[in-house]
DNA sequence: TGACGGAATGTTTGCGCAAACAACGATCGG
DNA sequence: CCGATCGTTGTTTGCGCAAACATTCCGTCA
């Protein structure tokens, strides 16, 4: 957040109305008959506030129906309690589910999370959110992006605040937490190839996605590494249905005997197209998926999946930029959250 | 949010750290060789302040990489400009597609989210909520909590700030927002009735659920109206498994051809259930989901289900919270939002 | 009895910002 | 050429709260 975004997005005077006036401790004060101060007291629990008195300043705190503003307290202290979250959409699972831990694990630690959606995936959706954060009340802000776009952002606007980072590169200049996607993908793959499959097929998620495109070099890395061949890479955008289009080629790729798709909702559209053709899951093809929802339990057949603990990812993020709240200097680096694989039973041995 | 809470709930002083000194006004003002107001002045982008001053300032906050302090800028003007999201969970489909549309509704109207987690659906929990939220800074409340809860919650605890629910009775104290509920399962089963069913079963969500409530009660009056037997009713608790569960035994009832699911991922599991039993849908059995989530398209066979716009829900709860918060007066009162059904290929005709 | 200590309460002050008003200089009409 | 006007900038003030310091009023003990 720079002076030049700041003054370049002045709020119309027009909006301002006159501030609604609120109960405040000098309204309580008076009706019990005490200072402000014994009610700042009171309110906070000070213990050298006599019984009686504390009960008057209560009910004069009842009738009025008092509640402490939090800005004052705020510019008093300096600190919001708040970490702001930075995403772009709620629709994926791995958002939401990182999203909720987040939001847990702050409670837990007294912090509340003010959400800053970003509209556009474009660079300038990017800027558009962080220089509304500047008029935000947030002490921290964790960044769930999957793409490098926030790179290209806050290059222009270096933040002066703790900052981290899901679901992207740039360990080098920021702290980033994210799910081990290397090791998620190159499980996934090494338990088909141990199955007695020639080699995997890969239904990627979209190009601009950090996490994808993690998932689809290790799998390319996984296959390398064993000499096989690499098969062309068929492309999603991690919806379901662009499982099923990929899906509905693959079923008559000639060979074609395992997939592993980026993502579950993918490997759902795939589970069905493959129904649809006729082969059979997982006689006749195998399928991994990646994520772990909890869904894949009731699909047909139960998916074998990559768990990935966005529990521990949002944990993490918290952990570690309140860590930057609280010790000011603290370099950047990046940590992994390990994934496992969950076996179930859309994959079994090639057919002989 | 009562003064007894208030006090209830010290927060411990020795949390409370020395303030961060933070870039001010006052700095730039004084690298800048001008007055903190002139500071102001731009960083609010007022006209009146010359060109070669304006750049001065602008230079000075860069370098000093001012950004201004909102609790300042709310004890002002008396408001956050946020909106605050009460809520118990995020991992239901409906909540977080909800939520986001609210955090994008409120972005549009210039109001940020803050989110407010409920550890417990229980009485504690939502009070515990409530307390916190005079803590926090917040200008309006949005509840999305499926529980009554609420009621008993807020009764004790009657807030002065606006207030929205989402998915709750109680539209005679509360402005309450919600998905049509009886009149999208009334279109479930009457599309089954007209498949020519002879009655429909149903796999209902948990009790503590309003909208599960609604639905069931609806899918028993549909049913009644048209004098038709009401069979036993199954339930779940909103999961793909325990759908599954449901399924098995449903798959077993003998005459059972229609079954009308309170939401997708438990017809998720009935199709599963219903695969795994060799029953056929829909050819043997038709199944209905409530919710309309993307995946559904890609179930084997596609699910026939009633769509919710939770885009609409979200959008109309910003409105409405937003509408109190500028005029104060407002009565209590129910927006439904409406459903229609979306049939794909998991209903058709009973068997002959 | 009076000085002392400590608990309960009051008073002052400033956090950072911007509205309201004041001051200053430039420009213009008469 | 003078005073009115306007555009630009500075000064004062207070938003609500709580830390720091001041005061009062006890009871206690030499």
């Amino acid at each position: 957040m720079t002076a030049e975004s700041t003054s370049g997005t002045p709020r119309p005077p027009a909006t301002r109305r006159a501030p609604a006036r609120r109960v405040s401790m000098a309204d309580v004060a008076r009706l019990a008959g005490v200072s402000a101060q014994t009610v700042s007291r009171v309110s906070n629990g000070h213990p050298s506030v006599v019984g009686s008195t504390r009960e008057q300043v209560l009910d004069a705190m009842r009738r009025l129906g008092y509640r402490p503003n939090s800005a004052a307290r705020a510019l008093k202290y300096g600190e919001f309690r708040t970490i702001g979250v930075i995403l772009f959409t709620l629709s994926t699972v791995g958002n939401s589910r990182t999203l909720e831990a987040i939001v847990d694990h702050a409670a837990h630690e007294g912090y509340a999370i003010t959400l800053i959606p970003v509209a556009v995936p474009t660079q300038d959706g990017v800027l558009g959110a962080f220089t509304r954060l500047g008029e935000l009340a947030v002490d921290a802000v964790i960044v769930i992006m999957e793409v490098h776009l926030l790179d290209a952002a806050t290059m222009t606007l270096p933040l002066g605040i703790p900052a981290v980072v899901v679901d992207s590169n740039g360990g080098d200049r920021y702290t980033v937490v994210d799910t081990d996607q290397a090791d998620g993908a190159r499980q996934a793959v090494r338990h088909l190839l141990d199955l007695g499959h020639r080699t995997v097929w890969h239904v990627a998620g979209p190009e601009d996605s950090y996490a994808a495109e993690r998932r689809a070099e290790a799998w390319r890395d996984a296959l390398a590494e064993e000499g096989l061949e690499v098969p062309r890479m068929w492309r999603g955008d991690w919806s379901a249905d662009s499982g099923y289009r990929a899906g509905l080629e693959l079923a008559d790729e000639p060979g074609c005997t395992a997939v592993f798709a980026a993502n579950d909702q993918m490997a759902l559209g795939l589970l069905r197209a493959f129904h649809e053709k006729g082969r059979v899951v997982p006689r006749d093809i195998s399928v991994v998926g990646f994520d772990d929802i909890p869904d894949g339990t009731s699909f047909i057949p139960p998916l074998t999946t990559v768990h990935q603990d966005f529990t521990e990812v949002g944990r993490r993020c918290v952990e570690r930029v309140l860590r930057q709240v609280h010790h000011r200097r603290t370099k950047p680096g990046t940590t992994l959250v390990p994934t496992r694989l969950v076996v179930r039973a859309s994959t079994a041995p090639p057919p002989a």
